[in-house]
DNA sequence: CAAGGGAA
DNA sequence: TTCCCTTGC
């Protein structure tokens, strides 16, 4: 879910064309949660192979990756660890939404209402370690990079954009500023939808902070390690609050204050990795897609054969990640 | 969400 | 060519 910056924090558009030649951090898990509860059947129903696993989230990550390739960005899936201590009341209020979101399509289901068994259906995500097994499987035999953070996804990918070996972030949060990402991008999408970039320089002078009193701004708001915030402050509060320097006189209201102040500044993440690519593993790729999961292998192949082309070519060529 | 096919 | 809509598993 991430802070509810709202409007405060500055954004442009940009074209696809500005990302080219640069290798993307993906937070995974935000994009699969995405996959999960936008591809879906009419019924508003996932796909699935025979067995009934869920199968969205390869189909997602199979296309997406492709076309980001084809578009010449580098993707490198970043993965959740575990969480901190402190996002346990988060997850939990997560889990119980959903739980209810359950409750509510099959109430819808029995009523036969489709327009809500959509809606119900999109917010009752359930992703097990299988299907996240799995989709590292998968990333592995197409031959492109991941990572498994040692705890949040966003922190890590705020790394490799801070050691450069990656120019920005894909996701829908903002949060990976807040762990020193320069760039964040939104809605890297084949729709018309427009993208959008975030920029942790021009978020700072623009509103005429520096890092620490962003963080401080998102802790007053409310971050996943102290939801909801302080009680009546939002985000144009909360920055006038910091501008006084007025944060000591709340950071006592809130509960661990240095401990989440230190999550973002001094983020828990790794710097060994591998991030090359490789060829795909064609045979297992067909065997994972096709025969495990039922997708069709007339639509899988040429895209299989795309896929070892674009790999092929990109494996020579290694660029220096940076903006201009 | 992206691909694919048909309409514009 | 571009747009729109349906399908995918």
């Amino acid at each position: 879910m991430g802070v509810q910056f709202g409007d405060i924090i500055p954004k442009k558009e940009i074209s696809l064309k500005l990302l080219r030649t640069k290798s993307a951090a993906i937070d995974a898990m935000n994009v699969i949660y995405q996959f999960l509860s936008s591809i879906r059947l009419k019924d508003g129903s996932p796909l699935k192979n025979r067995s009934g696993e869920i199968t969205s989230t390869y189909n997602g990550i199979f296309y997406k990756t492709i076309y980001m390739l084809e578009n010449e960005i580098t993707p490198i899936w970043v993965f959740d660890g575990k969480s901190h201590d402190l996002k346990e009341k988060t997850k939990e209020d997560r889990r119980k939404l959903r739980q209810n979101a359950l409750e509510n399509y099959l109430e819808a289901k029995e009523q036969d209402n489709l327009e809500n068994m959509q809606k119900y259906a999109k917010r009752a995500n359930f992703l097990d370690k299988k299907t996240i097994e799995n989709s590292k499987r998968l990333l592995e035999l197409m031959g492109v990079p991941y990572i498994n953070a040692p705890s949040e996804g966003e922190a890590q990918c705020a790394e490799l954009v801070k050691s450069k070996n990656a120019s920005f972030v894909v996701s829908q949060d903002y949060d990976s500023i807040l762990y020193g990402a320069e760039s964040v991008v939104k809605n890297i999408t084949s729709s018309n939808k427009s993208l959008e970039l975030i920029e942790l320089s021009k978020v700072l002078t623009e509103l005429n902070v520096n890092l620490l009193e962003l963080i401080d701004v998102a802790i007053l708001i409310g971050t996943d390690y102290n939801p909801g915030g302080i009680k009546g402050i939002g985000p144009k509060k909360a920055f006038e609050v910091v501008k006084k320097g007025q944060m000591e006189k709340y950071a006592f209201e809130i509960q661990n204050y240095s401990e989440i102040r230190k999550i973002f500044d001094e983020p828990n993440v790794i710097t060994d990795y591998e991030i090359g690519l490789k060829l795909p593993r064609k045979d297992e790729l067909i065997e994972f897609l096709v025969e495990e999961n039922d997708f069709s292998k007339e639509r899988v192949l040429p895209n299989i054969e795309k896929l070892d082309l674009l790999l092929g070519n990109k494996k020579s060529q290694k660029s220096l990640e940076s903006w201009f």
